[in-house]
RNA sequence: GCCCCUGUGGUGGAAUGGUAGACACUAGGGACUUAAAAUCCCUUGCCUGAAAAGGCGUGCCGGUUCGAGUCCGGCCGGGGGCACCA
């Protein structure tokens, strides 16, 4: 079964094993539900033409390791990989060639498939998932259907961020810093016909579950941040022109409502121009002008200078009834609250800058109780100047003020979040089609009665050019809708997207009781279902796929659903997903927020999708910076495992520090994991490739003492740090015991075997090999995981440090137990510490058992 | 600006409030060899010292403690996130 390789030839043995277990089917995920399951899921990759990065083994080894051991250890191991096939480069390399986008992407699969093979990962290659695959992104597209039959999807024409470069709408959290998150192009602000998708709907419960799960706790804190709950009231100021009715204002601070010296309307703000006096009407035209010109990028570089326009208007402060003026400023945005508030310098930094630009009154009415009042003044104190309110803590005070107003029907409490709805679709051809098609409101109106159960509570309609649309879904028994042959992959850079062109796909007679089309040149089908439709032409963003991968996993080739009811009990949710930090707003907030969609539907049976999340850090060049191919710093895979080996590539990834750092590479480093392999080899097989003869057979070898606990002791951290992922640690702890082990004159060869076991999980070729060449049936996973003795563990001698005030003067070797007045003879007995307590008065002994006995002296 | 993480030898890093530097890398010395590679052994935080030993050391300044890399306060450097969200 094994090679009969003599000396350790990782190039002959790493295949032999790899085609082992693809033929054996090692990793295939167990049928047999009555055992404990372990499900253990890595980030899928976006399959790219330039092949892995070395970062994608980083994580992956660390769950394959873990998958490894929980595998020896007894349970049912789940342990997937797929594509996240779907996205740009795939697509602008298509335009660029001219060749579908699968084409390309297939070949990048292929690629990605040899590399994942060829690192020895133990991936049941029978589940693995592609989203680009219709009979995947069926499942996308059924997805859907029910976010949009519950009222989770809706058009809106809004500003949105286009990319010119991409030709592509982005989502708010693919744009940092005024450029797009793929590729760094700058966007613009546009208005388009989105698709959007409700997520704010489960801000709360977005927000509150995060309770529930074992994650980076930087991770649930960002997600806190971009969900941004912040509760408040909302206030109705009576504008002085009472024609234009209220203006209503949300506000964290009710309590400062005596403070307020003015009011800003954001510029978009629908009352802006009803506010406009004639005198002010021009310079707030010009206003609005050049704020709507501003990029956003110059919008947050010139934070720091604040600008506005007096709007001419006047509202009156529902508290007091003072007359406050209405500015219209771009520092206010119209997607937060109400687009408009009250204005309290003294107690708001913003707008204290405002007021003291634009020479507007300032009144505090919040004192700290402290002689240093430096306005602004942002925390708790007492309030003045506050009518009747004066005197009350802020706390209190936010709460009655609250109650006073909505007593007087002009107020109530309210939440915020920073959470926007999700904008959902993108101008290209290289994703999931909409399964929904534009009817007119007549053909609406007679598909409801057969498709009542498929449509949203409120039709999903939009306005153009005069006409109205309604969104008649596709039935689900006629998915997938595939995507078209086009001429061009290029997006025409209107706003529109590919398919656009391609009239007999888009334009269409549609039979809305099963789905079928043919296109509208023809002659209409006879039939009463038979209506007039337009395909929608926008494409589901590559988050969509990902989304709910995971459960894909679990039944991946089921046809009838997205996987079998009791599959869904039995493997749950991932037990541990590694991954990248970069995701922890985006698809990790995407997944819960469909997975949470997925459990009202009740196909799930739990309200989260990831239990406990695992980053792994970023793997810097040898120069300590990010790798990139300019900087010529990157690290190929391929390179290491054709030099060294890929147990020795594994190995080196996991030693190199905590899974979750960020660290740099460096290529002397691998040497000393490759000896280490060395060095494990030549103690199980002689030169010859024979049993190295220090390993008695019948185990009746004079093993030291110390080797066999120090195996106990190697076990019992191994396996601690495995479950801790603790990687490196346990890989020192193993080059201790092969430390030791060279220097045996003999060992038990149940004692070589236990610690091949606890290597397996790391460099699991060579733990086969030598596993196989000592006797043993392969596969090594197939053995039960090696458990420690405690009584193993128990020292007849400890060594305890004696401190004379603390610092390090000698050290005794005594029975465990022992007193502490005898460990204090025993100490003042000892010559070297003896001659510290000269001359000195024991103020005080402090004795930790076993471990340090420290004398205080003067 | 706000929030979070982080700072340990020449290098990567280890260390339940209890011997700082495990395990490796690099470097130096030695053994084996005709020679080299491989392998094995020794040294390797800094200072004084021939040695024994002693002093100083975990970014900086303070504090708590018998004892601090670890806990607390302030400052400095590096990384990440958010950024007019009322």
């Amino acid at each position: 079964m094994a090679t009969n390789s003599t000396d350790y030839d990782f190039l002959q043995i790493e295949p032999h094993w790899q085609s082992f277990w693809d033929t054996q089917k090692t990793f295939r995920a167990g049928t047999d539900t009555s055992k404990p399951k372990f499900y253990a899921l890595d980030m899928f990759p976006y399959p790219s033409g330039a092949g892995l990065h070395i970062g994608h083994p980083e994580g992956y080894t660390g769950s394959d390791i873990i998958s490894r051991a929980k595998r020896s250890q007894g349970f049912n191991v789940l342990h997937p990989i797929g594509w996240d096939a779907f996205g740009l480069p795939a697509e602008q390399h298509a335009v660029k060639t001219g060749t579908h986008p699968a084409s390309n992407t297939q070949n990048n699969i292929a690629n990605f498939r040899r590399q994942l093979k060829s690192l020895g990962f133990a991936y049941d290659w029978e589940r693995e998932v592609d989203t680009t695959d219709p009979k995947y992104f069926k499942w996308t597209q059924w997805i859907f259907l029910q976010l949009f039959k519950r009222g989770l999807a809706y058009v809106d024409e809004r500003p949105v961020w286009w990319c010119p470069e991409l030709r592509t709408v982005l989502a708010n959290e693919e744009v940092t810093d005024g450029k797009s998150e793929v590729g760094g192009f700058p966007v613009e602000r546009r208005n388009l016909r989105q698709w959007v998708l409700r997520i704010t709907a489960y801000a709360d419960r977005l927000l509150a579950d995060l309770k529930d799960v074992d994650w980076p706790d930087s991770t649930k804190r960002m997600q806190e941040a971009w969900i941004g709950r912040s509760e408040g009231a909302e206030l109705l100021f009576k504008l002085e022109n009472a024609a234009l009715g209220d203006l209503k204002v949300f506000t964290t601070r009710p309590d400062t409502v005596y403070g307020v010296t003015y009011m800003v309307v954001a510029p978009e703000h629908p009352l802006a121009d009803a506010l406009t006096t004639a005198a002010q009407r021009e310079q707030v035209a010009n206003y609005k002008k050049k704020a709507a010109a501003k990029s956003d990028l110059e919008r947050t570089d010139l934070a720091k200078e604040k600008s506005g326009v007096f709007s001419g208007s006047y509202a009156l402060n529902p508290a007091n009834g003072a007359r406050v003026p209405i500015w219209i400023a771009d520092y206010v945005v119209m997607g937060y609250g109400t687009g408009a508030i009250m204005a309290v310098p003294a107690h708001d930094d913003r707008d204290y800058d405002f007021a003291k630009q634009f020479d507007l009154p300032i009144i505090q009415v919040i004192d700290s109780g402290k002689p240093d009042q430096t306005l602004p003044f942002l925390a708790d104190g007492k309030l003045i100047n506050s009518g009747p309110h004066t005197g009350l803590d802020w706390n209190d005070a936010k709460k009655q003020i609250t109650a006073y107003f909505a007593s007087k029907g002009i107020g109530k409490a309210t939440i915020n979040y920073k959470l926007r709805d999700w904008l959902f679709s993108r101008q290209r051809y290289w994703g999931e089609p909409f399964p929904i098609v534009w009817v007119n409101e007549a053909d609406y109106n007679r598909a409801v009665a057969s498709r009542k159960a498929d449509l949203p509570p409120q039709p999903v309609k939009y306005t153009s050019e005069g006409k109205t649309l309604f969104a008649l879904p596709l039935p689900a028994v006629s998915l997938p809708l595939t995507l078209p042959d086009v001429q061009s992959y290029l997006p025409s850079g209107n706003g529109e997207s590919p398919l656009a062109n391609v009239t007999p796909w888009l334009e269409i007679w549609l039979n809305f009781e099963t789905g079928a089309a043919v296109p509208a040149t023809e002659a209409k089908p006879v039939g009463e279902s038979w209506i007039r439709a337009r395909r929608e032409t926008n494409t589901m963003p590559q988050w969509a796929g990902s989304c709910w991968y995971y459960l894909r996993y679990l039944d991946p080739k089921n046809d009838q659903a997205i996987a079998s009811p009791e599959l869904l009990k039995y493997w749950g949710v991932p037990d541990l997903y590694v991954g990248g930090a970069e995701h922890a707003v985006l698809h990790l907030l995407y997944a819960r927020f469909w997975h949470k969609v997925l459990f009202d539907e009740g196909v799930v049976p739990q309200a989260e999708p990831f239990k406990k999340l695992f980053h792994q850090g970023i793997i810097l060049g040898e120069d300590g910076e990010k790798m990139s191919k300019s900087r010529g710093n990157t690290v190929n895979p391929d390179d290491i495992i054709a030099s060294h080996g890929t147990d020795t590539l594994r190995l080196y990834l996991m030693f190199l520090g905590p899974l979750e750092a960020m660290k740099p590479w460096n290529p002397n480093g691998i040497e000393g994991v490759h000896r280490f392999l060395q060095k494990v080899w030549r103690e199980c097989l002689s030169r010859e490739g024979a049993i190295n003869p220090k390993i008695s057979v019948d185990n009746s070898a004079a093993e030291p003492a110390e080797l066999t606990k120090l195996l106990h002791e190697t076990i019992k951290k191994v396996t601690e740090d495995i479950d801790a992922l603790r990687f490196n640690t346990s890989i020192s702890q193993m080059m201790i015991f092969s430390n030791a082990l060279q220097k045996a004159p003999a060992v038990k060869r149940t004692t070589v075997l236990a610690f091949l076991q606890l290597l397996a999980p790391f460099a699991p070729h060579v733990a086969e090999e030598l596993w196989a060449r000592l006797g043993e049936k392969p596969s090594i996973l197939d053995a039960a995981w090696p458990k420690y003795d405690p009584a193993q563990l128990i020292a007849t001698e400890l060594k305890v440090v004696v401190q004379v005030n603390g610092k390090h003067r000698g050290e005794l070797m005594v029975a465990p137990g022992i007193t502490q007045d005898a460990a204090f003879a025993l100490a003042q007995a000892d010559a070297k510490v003896a001659a510290h307590l000269v001359g000195k008065e024991i103020k005080r002994v402090i004795y930790v058992p076993g471990r340090i006995l420290n004398i205080v002296v003067v």
